[in-house]
DNA sequence: ATCAATCAATACGCCTGCGTATGGAAGTGA
DNA sequence: TCACTTCCATACGCAGGCGTATTGATTGAT
């Protein structure tokens, strides 16, 4: 009898002492381990068993087959990454610091950015997909209602959030193609390159004059 | 005997009518195209070999092995991606142009996305990633130039070319992920932002009353 | 103590891609 | 015509991953 049980089952049964017997969400988490190395290929039930010191008989107790194992695994991921991220700049208590913390954000873990790169360039399978669409919506519309609750229009939120989830995502691929062009985070120069986004991708709304919003960047000169 | 031969070799035989003869950059051309359908995993001989109509034994023929097919096709892409891309943008008269121009391009074709993010995320490959390393530079490094010629110290423009970079490329990365959250070309909320975005992107040097540049995005709302 | 359920090992067949060996067809030069 | 080169087909062995079938060991319940 297989364990077909796509839902939670712990059974995780301490056994005592040495053998913790595997649980399908320890496939997953090993799953999305592999995706952060190897991307995408790298989630093979054979590598992955060898990987976790059993062999394929355990594998297919706890899924019916490696698609099975995907959708678990992109559950995972996508708790994680709601969970974690997001709710770390949601603690902020002014818009402005949310801002401001998603955009140290870019400064993540790189293991984050493989796993989200690797499946987004998996645009052939329709779950990974939209599994990776979900994500990122969510992301944008914290942004854009952050920018909202800073006092801009809809209209003028969007174009913000989109700006700046752009910088985030655009950053991200930076770090990771071209690392030496970055500034490590312990150089000045980095500080000095977060202060420039922030004046960049906050807007200034202090000249309400005509009752329109005229954001404008902080002075970059004023960084050195 | 094998063709070892890596450098160019045409032999575009047109063999008088039916036949064509396939040529190593026929095959590097086709590898491209795999690259933008399939990713990386979609290099492979055999599936290649059956999409031109050919057998493997063409393929061992032109090139000694898989590794051979990749080298040649990333000169491929190199070559294009700097030739195709930044020629562009490089007949721009102005450098306040030539900056419009790349950040227009991020309506560009997403073929060219694809294969770059396909590129980006294989991690492993050495070559491939020195291949992108310098793609990438030669991107920003261009940016960073025409930010100079506007008259940006080299500091300042550093800073503008890798916002501006990692809006590009956040900004091809989201109308992958979430195609619909971005205004299509023919709706004017594209123009809408095209123009923010050029707004955000373009420092303004009109107040250097104390010697020092002051870069100001222009109002959000005047795009409205 | 026994029985059933849980978890994993082993062994097997299948498919697909890589690489090699060999031969063959079409053109080319002598 | 004969040798030789160019380009490709066919056939083979190999490796690795997927999925199945079967068996085995440990544990919990009765």
């Amino acid at each position: 009898m297989s364990n077909i049980n796509p839902t939670s089952k712990p059974s995780v049964r301490p056994n005592g002492n040495d053998k913790p017997t595997l649980t399908a969400d320890a496939w997953a988490s090993a799953a999305l381990d592999a995706i952060a190395r190897s991307g995408l290929q790298g989630v093979a039930v054979e590598p992955l068993a060898r990987h976790l010191g059993v062999t394929k008989g355990s594998f297919y107790w706890h899924f019916a087959n490696r698609e099975a194992l995907l959708e678990r695994t992109l559950q995972l991921w996508e708790k994680q990454e709601t969970d974690e991220v997001l709710n770390h700049a949601q603690q902020a208590a002014t818009p402005h610091e949310r801002v401001q913390r998603l955009i140290g954000e870019v400064n993540a873990s790189k293991r984050a950015s493989r796993i989200y790169q690797a499946l987004s360039s998996a645009t052939g399978d329709p779950m990974i997909a939209a599994c990776v669409r979900r994500v990122s919506e969510r992301r944008l519309k914290f942004l854009q209602d952050s920018y909202a609750d800073l006092g801009l229009s809809a209209h003028d939120a969007r174009e913000w959030a989109l700006l700046t989830y752009s910088v985030f995502l655009g950053t991200l691929q930076i770090r990771r193609d071209i690392p030496d062009e970055w500034p490590a985070a312990d150089r000045p120069a980095f500080k000095d390159y977060i202060k420039f986004l922030m004046g960049a991708l906050i807007p200034n709304l202090e000249s309400p004059a005509d009752g329109e919003l005229v954001p404008n960047v902080a002075a970059s000169a004023a960084n050195r």
